[in-house]
DNA sequence: CGCGCCGTTGAGTTGTCTCAAATCACGTGG
DNA sequence: CCACGTGATTTGAGACAACTCAACGGCGCG
């Protein structure tokens, strides 16, 4: 509440980060600023948390840099990575529409800096102003798409296809043809998201690799067959491959 | 766009139908009568397709009574099921956000009544309605707190916990004890709806009758110790047992 | 009565997990 | 610059869960 020191030292360089972002680009400049005003710039270690499940939801983040974890926890211990994200990504933001508790938790799994902004102001732009309504369900369902594919994938598809999914969509279908991706982040942390151990993940990426041609070393991939691996994947899923509306 | 024949005798109760819904109940009279005008009643016989996947959302529905199918399939003829919708649910509303076409199929797996609605006149409702706006918000928020725990439980349950989970759901929480519980659809139906085989069904059924208090007959299942199966299915899963915002 | 559908059961296969150990990658301190 | 420690990744062996294919029993319906 009191950054009246820093304030305006913070707020240019914020309302330029709110201004990329669709969720406060229709908005008027006054209720931008009103955000942009109560936003701080959060600097996080890897391994901190965000928030908690069942955590009161009193921010929600926009995530600047790096790649943050969401995930749940069972009673004995599990955890479940419902999503990994970064750049660009809101998160929090859908608990103000239900009990205002945080369903899941997130964490930093490597340096992150994050916007943090007051869930009420959130909420009442919601309520009050009918773009910011609209750009809110824009975002849920894009969301909501996002979350199917995910239960098909973990339905239809073998570790090694999802594993295949997961390098298609870091590919450009209209790149050069040997493709060269970076893994985004560790692969412990991808066999997660992947909802496989990360023993299961190491074993089927190499019998992906013999299926299809690849080649990896480290966290380099090349792809030299976009096409031949896309029918790999691709042949368990609703999806041809130039699968839109999903990333990371 | 031509049944003003049916019209008159169709609208009272029609509209009836739509004020008993989230989405409709805070529109303005006019509005809804609008909705009404243009609703059509259809009944569907088991098997009957309401639309596919990648189909142009011409229409959303909301079901009156019967069970639906929500599903996907693979290039190589699998299928995934998203849901079971029934009584009160809306369906294939959320893809006049994204670019106007289903991104999965329903289909009727017994005797449904539902009414259809020109997406139009919703992608107009919402644009120009705050109030639509919001319950629009409300309505796709529940769907993607309900997605997340589907994800959740994929990863981290069993075949049977997923089944003692799918059990619970139906329980009331403060029913007399032995509490007896129909399944409402087919037992293949339920097998599919937790991403599973029929005959892996089957068998976790079985596994979970032996290690917690239930019995079976039929489509009949009594459960006579509701804090056993609690701990049985929710020790692997985030939420404990009266877990709301769930349901089908 | 006989057909067809649903559900169950059996036998064998495949995929993923567990536990344990070896190896690799990288940053720190000497 | 190198040795070391820590965490990430890979590999191996064996256990277990879920799947496939096949056959059978029950039930409703013509």
């Amino acid at each position: 509440m009191a950054q009246t020191a820093t304030a305006y030292r913070d707020e240019a360089p914020i309302a330029a980060l709110l201004e990329g972002q669709p969720l406060f680009r229709g908005m008027s400049p006054e209720l931008r600023a009103t955000f942009a005003q109560a936003a701080q710039l959060q600097s996080l270690n890897k391994g901190s948390v965000l928030f908690l499940q069942d955590d009161e939801a009193e921010w929600f983040y926009l995530i600047i840099s790096g790649w943050v974890k969401l995930f749940t926890e069972t009673m004995d211990g599990d955890e479940a990575v419902i999503d990994m994200v970064s750049n660009g990504h809101l998160i929090g933001d859908s608990a103000i529409l239900e009990d205002s508790i945080h369903s899941f938790g997130a964490a930093a799994v490597e340096p992150v800096k994050a916007l943090r902004l007051p869930s009420s102001l959130l909420k009442q732009a919601i309520t009050d102003d009918h773009k910011t309504a609209l750009a809110m369900l824009g975002a849920l369902s894009r969301h909501r798409k996002r979350q199917s594919r995910e239960i098909e994938s973990l339905t239809l598809q073998n570790a090694s296809q999802r594993i295949g999914c997961f390098l298609l969509r870091l590919c450009d279908p209209n790149g050069q043809m040997p493709l060269e991706l970076t893994l985004p982040y560790d692969k412990s942390l991808i066999a997660a998201r992947l909802g496989m151990k990360s023993e299961t993940f190491s074993r089927a990426l190499n019998k992906l690799r013999k299926e299809t041609t690849l080649s990896i070393k480290g966290s380099m991939v090349t792809v030299s067959d976009l096409d031949e691996l896309s029918v790999y994947v691709c042949s368990a899923c609703s999806n041809e491959f130039p699968c839109k509306d999903l990333h990371g």
